[in-house]
DNA sequence: CGCTATTTTGAGATGGCTCAAGCTATGTGG
DNA sequence: CCACATAGCTTGAGCCATCTCAAAATAGCG
């Protein structure tokens, strides 16, 4: 558990008494497959360390639409808005696989972060970036295309849930047409046209859920024309 | 200069010894409109709050394209990212009328955030904002159409700049339809078959580099369909 | 009084969406 | 172990909102 406090952003630089502090207000939740760790809207009571498995984070909109905004993998967290009090959540988290994350309740991390100011500069560290990888992907949305917004979408898959193989970058999530409609911005339909394009040129085997990367970096060709 | 500091949402609830020592190490920078206050991709030496004026933030993609994310008005602040050491400003900052930042180096705001926890939990607050809104935004962007958007950019613009008047809300910066068009990730052409059309409704009233809302309730309509 | 930046307008092309329908794995209960 | 239901995937046809390109009109500035 250690490896993993200290190998995550949020608790990366500390030692000993920190540390332990940290390790002993932590406790333990999981989820099955498709169960939610939290909900849009609801008061964001405690932070996530994931330490197993994957999670999907998303968002619906007002108006009912759903969009996919990553998936994240062990090491990494969410719900750092619960240091702050009066927040909801923004999005909802579920179990993208059977899954187990440390959670904090936020009252006590806001005192963490008093007594050890390196928390605090992770923190902020960690929404600075978060920050700026959601400007990044605004703009994407703003200039690409749907075949470059997908080939993006199915990059940042492979990067944070591929195995390499044999045969290529395999993804290892259970992953649907509607869920990569709802990362690229777009429909299933349109899904399914261009990764048939994808097969037939030898770029992706896709199969009911899953998807193998036989050639990533035609992807990211297509991702960024010159 | 004190109400400034208190009424900014990253100085809120300071007072006495704290709020003096921000106040001694600021510095004063002013800027005539385009003129700019901080590149994108420079290394992020100090954080500003407006104290004058309004800027605009803005974004170019690596293939050239621009964005505009934002205007912001007095009491508004960028360059946070600037407390962390190694950041780069991941956006351009530059006066759209004539302007003026209080400044403050990015190494003392992070002494000054060690010493007074507030400053630091007001910063993941302000970070945590942006993130939503970000979201929000985002969004918006994947699932609704052009008018629409456009709708919102002059709603977020009023807000943000807009001054009641008898026939209507006046925005008070000079806005091109290029402007305009990077806010709501369109282009000109359709920019200006859009607001003609609102001119025809009487929702608006344009002028070269001026724009008027004569009616922002029919703006929320289009933007929200119910 | 020109020069330049801004805005308008038209015509044409098209990428991606919608809708409708059929197909195929996978799992379930009998 | 079958057959039936369901969730996921595919395919076609038609449409239309928006983009592109070209060009002209307008407004303000020096």
């Amino acid at each position: 558990m250690n490896a993993l406090l200290t190998g995550s952003r949020i608790f990366a630089g500390l030692e000993g008494a920190a540390l332990s502090a940290v390790q002993r207000s932590a406790h333990v939740r999981r989820a099955d497959e498709g169960q939610p760790f939290v909900s849009q809207g609801e008061p964001a009571l405690a932070f996530y360390l994931l330490s197993k498995g994957y999670a999907k984070i998303s968002q619906v909109t007002p108006d009912g639409h759903q969009t996919l905004i990553r998936y994240i993998g062990p090491g990494e967290e969410f719900g750092l808005v619960a240091v702050l009090s009066g927040f909801d959540y923004p999005a909802s988290v579920e179990a993208a696989t059977a899954s187990e994350a440390l959670a904090w309740e936020g009252e006590l991390l806001a005192q963490l972060m008093e007594r050890f100011p390196t928390i605090g500069f992770n923190a902020l560290h960690v929404l600075a970036e978060q920050n700026q990888d959601l400007q990044r992907r605004y703009n994407e949305l703003l200039t690409e295309r749907v075949e470059q917004r997908m080939a993006l979408a199915l990059l940042r898959l492979a990067r944070q849930a591929g195995r390499a193989t044999a045969g290529g970058t395999q993804i290892d999530l259970p992953i649907s047409h509607e869920d990569l409609s709802e990362m690229a911005g777009t429909n299933i339909y349109t899904v399914s046209r261009v990764l048939r394009r994808w097969a037939h040129d030898g770029i992706v085997e896709t199969g009911r859920m899953s998807l193998l990367l036989l050639r990533p970096g035609a992807l990211e060709h297509i991702a960024a024309p010159e």
